[in-house]
DNA sequence: CGCGGGATTGACT
DNA sequence: GTCAATCCCGCGT
């Protein structure tokens, strides 16, 4: 059984935690089912000055864990139907969270597979592409079973936690703009704050 | 209380 | 490449 990453692993820097994350395996426990995942995209967003961030106008009912202790869950709803899942970073009061883009799938995948099959607009028939089980912040929710039930989880409890992963050497870690952020970002929207690896580093590349 | 918009996705031209 | 789905949030009134 791997080891469960403790309270001490979610004290850092955001952005030091963002690489740190990389590599890592997160589990959910949700519906006495067992689905994990390697992380391979996460994106940092911090501080109320960051106008990326939802915490740029200050506290909201929304936001209120991202201003909580960090190695909690801040998950919220994005286009009224999908969610997405955050990993809250620095201490009480400085408000911080790193976005979970993409998961590499690594154990109950017949799961994430059903899951993603009944969370498909229209319940159609089988997919016209290859179902991308947890490429997608709004994907790997679904994959995960998460949802609004689920934000403020304490990550080192028994449904949502983190495995201590391979941890990828700097130099390996792509940087880029974040993904979506609109011109009313300003000079935010640029910030080198999507970080990522080629999944074949961890593949024995 | 109304309204604009969103850290997305999937279907379609 | 375009565009609709779908609804909660957060702000202005």
């Amino acid at each position: 059984m791997a080891r469960k990453l403790s309270n001490r692993f979610f004290r850092a820097p955001a952005v030091e935690l963002a690489e740190r994350l990389l590599g890592t395996i997160l589990v959910s426990r949700v519906g006495s089912v067992r689905t994990a995942g390697r992380i391979c995209e996460v994106e940092v967003y911090r501080g109320e000055e960051d106008r990326a961030c939802h915490a740029r106008n200050g506290p909201t009912p929304r936001n209120r864990v991202m201003y909580g202790p960090p190695g909690f869950a801040y998950i919220y709803v994005i286009y009224g139907m999908y969610h997405c899942l955050n990993i809250v970073a620095e201490p009480r009061s400085y408000p911080a969270a790193i976005l979970i883009r993409a998961l590499d799938p690594v154990e109950g995948i017949e799961t994430m597979r059903r899951r993603r099959l009944r969370g498909r607009r229209g319940h159609g028939g089988p997919p016209a592409g290859a179902l991308e089980l947890a490429t997608g912040p709004g994907r790997l929710c679904q994959a995960l079973g998460l949802d609004r039930r689920h934000d403020g989880t304490d990550l080192t409890g028994e449904t949502l936690f983190l495995e201590a992963g391979r941890r990828l050497p700097r130099t390996s870690i792509e940087r880029a703009p974040r993904v979506g952020l609109t011109e009313a970002c300003g000079d935010w929207r640029f910030r080198p704050w999507n970080l990522s690896y080629r999944p074949e580093l961890l593949d024995g590349g």
